[in-house]
DNA sequence: ACAAAAGTGTTATATTTACACCCATGA
DNA sequence: TCATGGGTGTAAATATAACACTTTTGT
């Protein structure tokens, strides 16, 4: 029972609050993860301006209401912090230690993002002062922020590797060079162009457009979309990357 | 930022608590497993005695307390429940729609807990009435409870897949037809004898003891236990069951 | 014509899968 | 001795992995 102890327990009548329980705030916080083929995996942070911890970087984060869910509140968030809607969004865990914030008692709800760092705009009339910072080289975050990225940053591989979802990272057109530069500063690691190239045209999820980038080469490299109907189909499928990447952690 | 605007910002002091967010119930509520080679897969519920639902079957639940974590919590639920203690237990994921609880505004964060059905006792003075149900045959289910239990029944065939938990299932010695079995019941398929051996064998996770367990054949087949400390290590490990096992959902 | 990146081919090895076969033993 | 489940063997099909090779084109 979800739901224990109302109030009263009139015999057939629904009472309109619970007695036993305590009502606490609920947090989300947003790991959110950028990729640009310069400077690599990033992750978005942003400056607290508030005691405690004022002046030290943080997730992106905000309070539950009472009129929203907790996906709607994250989209909220995220819109708030960069102007972009309908981004990927997946809960990751539940952050609950009594003791995880000095102000008052407050359980963090983790959601791990993935947008394209090109459609990122610093459009925010600066409330945050926000900053991507490459995965490799993170601050000193504020309370168990640190723990709650070292969890995304493997979530993240974890995921990726039985599933489509590097794309959300990517432009909407790229090449298979790019996707697999991605996947190289996802696992750090340099995989084998010819097998990544079969493997990945193998799932059929990608859509080779008439067009060519130049920019790195004189022959040119087709550029590709998603197959967004088999993607959708398919986010159960799943990529078959080295056995080494398959050393998951959760 | 997690922790936005607290009451007042006094120059450099940290504040008692927050202005911002509305504080809410958080129930937990634990999706349980159990397993008997004659009854198959089976689920653990309780008969929910309080309106509203007074009546129904539900999912054993509690709400969450100042002085503890979410981890805590559920394994304080479980033991009321089962008299089990470290228990396995996985969070699955927040239920947090406004509507789900007619009572109150409440949230609820499921946890999937495997257990072995015969350490279960009905040792609790009956405050619940508990019942285990096969998995195919799950009765109507209060609120939100049967997407709770549909969630939980995929994340363990895709848990499964990957990692060795299904030995929480079983009693402490078993044979590998016995493990055979639960894999069969999880996936609803009757996999290879030989290959499974092969492929289960392989993973080093298992010790065989002496004795044999005579009661379904008269050879009698070697009874076997886990090798606790490769399966700590090897959590990550993973199996590898038919690539139709691993048409995932999540 | 040649450098450089895109893209294809090929081969050895390992894994997966299906299924046949042997083993031990109580009735 | 034979039926029954336990346990082993094996060969074809498929997948993985390493790396050599061909293609294209701007300079």
């Amino acid at each position: 029972m979800s739901q224990p102890q109302p109030e009263t327990v009139p015999s057939e009548t629904t009472p309109s609050h619970y007695t036993h329980g305590d009502r606490i705030l609920v947090a989300i916080d947003c790991i959110v993860f950028g990729y640009d083929e310069e400077i690599g995996l990033q992750l978005l942070l942003v400056k607290r301006h508030i005691e405690p911890e004022k002046g030290k970087w943080a997730l992106m984060g905000g309070l539950l209401k009472l009129h929203e869910n907790l996906d709607q509140a994250a989209q909220r968030i995220l819109h708030r912090l960069t102007g972009m809607h309908d981004v990927y969004l997946e809960e990751l865990k539940v952050y609950s230690n009594t003791q995880r914030d000095p102000v008052e008692r407050t359980i963090s709800v983790t959601y791990f993002a993935l947008i394209n760092i090109h459609n990122y705009q610093h459009q925010i009339t600066d409330d945050y002062e926000a900053h991507w910072f490459p995965v490799s080289d993170i601050p000193e975050l504020i309370f168990d922020h640190t723990q709650m990225v070292q969890q995304a940053k493997e979530r993240l591989r974890y995921k990726a590797a039985l599933h489509p979802i590097g794309f959300e990272l990517l432009p909407e057109r790229f090449t298979l060079t790019q996707l697999r530069n991605l996947y190289d500063a996802i696992y750090e690691t340099e995989l084998d162009k010819g097998n990544f190239r079969r493997m990945i045209l193998a799932t059929d999820l990608l859509i080779r457009l008439k067009e060519k980038d130049k920019a790195n080469s004189k022959k040119g490299a087709y550029f590709y979309q998603l197959n967004e109907e088999k993607y959708r189909e398919n986010l159960t499928h799943f990529l078959s990357l080295p056995a080494g990447y398959k050393n998951f952690n959760k």
